[in-house]
RNA sequence: GCGCUUCUAGCUCAACGGCAGAGCAACGGACUCUUAAUCCGCAGGUUCUGGGUUCGAAUCCCAGGGGGCGCACCA
């Protein structure tokens, strides 16, 4: 099966000098014109894609991580001609020569020196198909990334997303920030942890739900501007759009609030769009979104009332509420104000509707324990949700600062959580220590950035912009 | 967790109740301007696993496993 490979990697090198990445080794000579030559000698270093043998010529792609050349290898001019007759697709290679244009006008390097790096001992798939198995694809993504140029794209595009909105943070004074993954509490965010145990402390830990206490606490403490991208988990379902593990951006401003925050985040997105993709309008899925500032804003209320077709208000008549919950399916659980059944109501008919960017605005204060009062909606806090594609990307408020109403809001979601809501938030009376010494006005903001980099990349499944999702264990036949 | 669906050579796929095949890769050989796919040759299989039905199962049925999609849950 892999007869030719007795090869091992116990002869090759240890290190390879003055290598020059493809694309800039290869920059400026587009026009060469047909059969001349440069003058200019480059080394590069990759993995063999394609090997074409014409007897005593060779031609071969050569690949790295910014992209490709062909090689042009003479056995009139090339040292060891013939062992690179031998090589295989998938090879590691580090050769040097002078750019040439071909006959053809292909623009290659005309190899003069070469040594094998590495060699392979399994395919790298179908040339021609390259790999489309997605279990294989996801389990082993080191096989997925070279054989399939978008898959690579989607990393390096999402890998540009980060520094694009690391780059944007620092400029506008935000400090970046470590905090606990391990926690004694898993608070929050509504959601249910992962739970491990620490043996020299015998005590069980949490893995973190979210950074967001944290986070404030380092607001109370003097760092006004701070975020943190960090990953996150939630032991929930597994979906398309759902990874137990996954990233998130949480940034905090001292003295704004969610509207600052809601224009920091149309910008923020907006640029990094523009710089990824180059634009600020960006397809997905077959849907042209338009990023570009200012998104439409709506309360969630009246979005709800869009979308039901009749005045939908936390003042509405109950029994009212009750029927149009029934007509969507919905069945109300006992403990549900008109707040959660409005939010039900709304997740059900409106969320999905949410294509192009859209604040979500003013939620009610039952589900939004960490929010503040709005200053002048009685039962609302200034909370917003961007949607974009019919999913939520953003999560933002105004923070409670406020120990008292907080430890209140904390003791409703206690109430919640014994009435059999496994997700209500936990009570952190260290956090309410924390407020008692001073947290000043914050606007604060998540972003899911798995969710981003989706729709920045068109990816349809977050699995496509994790490199390594969370699968089953894969059970192997023999071990050796 | 539930429902639907899928699993055949290293990869991409045929065969759909009647001898398990092709292309690419690999392996051997020919070829000095090719562009996934030149030519000749040679190999390659627990058809995911275990049961069952049948004269006969990759194919039909049952159970289990992996993947995908949907629902539920969430971001």
């Amino acid at each position: 099966m892999e007869q030719k490979n007795e090869r091992g990697s116990a002869e090759v090198p240890y290190r390879f000098d003055d290598v020059t990445p493809i694309a800039v080794a290869i920059q400026g000579c587009d026009d060469l014109a047909p059969g001349t030559r440069s003058g200019r000698a480059v080394t590069v270093a990759g993995r063999v894609m394609l090997l074409r043998r014409q007897g005593k010529l060779v031609f071969a792609n050569l690949r790295d991580s910014s992209g490709s050349v062909q090689l042009f290898v003479s056995a009139a001019s090339a040292k060891n001609f013939d062992e690179f007759t031998e090589l295989s697709l998938g090879d590691w290679i580090g050769a040097t020569g002078e750019l040439i244009s071909t006959k053809r006008g292909e623009l290659s390097v005309d190899i003069e020196e070469w040594s094998l790096l590495a060699p392979t001992r399994r395919g790298f798939g179908d040339k021609w198909h390259g790999v489309t198995d997605s279990e294989t694809r996801y389990r082993q993504r080191y096989v997925d990334l070279w054989a399939n140029p978008t898959s690579r794209q989607t990393f390096q595009r999402r890998s540009a997303v980060l520094a694009s909105i690391r780059r944007h943070l620092h400029d506008q004074g935000f400090m970046e920030v470590e905090t606990p993954l391990l926690q004694t509490i898993p608070t929050g965010a509504m959601a249910r942890p992962f739970i491990t145990h620490h043996n020299a402390l015998d005590m069980d830990l949490y893995l973190r739900i979210a950074p967001e206490l944290f986070l404030k606490r380092l607001v109370v403490g003097g760092f006004e501007r701070v975020f943190e991208i960090g990953r996150v988990f939630r032991n929930e379902g597994i979906s398309p759009r759902h990874n137990p593990e996954f990233t998130m951006l949480e940034l905090y401003e001292a003295y704004a609030d969610y509207g600052d925050i809601m224009r920091l985040t149309e910008n923020l997105v907006a640029e990094v769009a523009q710089e990824v993709t180059g634009s600020m309008v960006v397809e997905y899925q077959g849907v042209e979104l338009n990023f570009k500032p200012p998104w439409r804003r709506a309360t969630l209320e009246e979005l709800v009332s869009e979308r039901v077709g009749e005045e939908i208000s936390l003042e509405m008549d109950e029994g009212r509420l009750e029927v149009l919950l029934q007509r969507f399916g919905l069945n109300s659980a006992p403990g549900w104000g008109m707040g959660k059944k409005i939010a039900e109501l709304y997740e059900e008919t409106t969320e999905s509707t949410l294509i192009q960017p859209t604040f979500v605005c003013d939620f009610p204060v039952e589900i939004s324990p960490l929010a503040r009062d709005h200053r002048s909606k009685p039962g609302r806090v200034e909370r917003f949700e961007a949607f974009v594609a019919g999913r939520e990307l953003a999560n933002a408020f105004s923070e409670l600062n406020d120990p008292l109403e907080q430890r209140r809001r904390f003791q409703s979601q206690g109430r919640a959580r014994a009435d059999g809501d496994e997700e209500a938030m936990v009570l952190d009376e260290d956090y309410l220590r924390a407020l008692d010494y001073g947290l000043p006005p914050t606007g604060g903001l998540g972003i899911g950035i798995d969710r981003l980099v989706m729709v920045l990349t068109n990816s349809s499944h977050i699995r496509e912009v994790v490199l390594f999702p969370t699968l089953r264990q894969e059970i192997f036949d023999s071990v050796e």
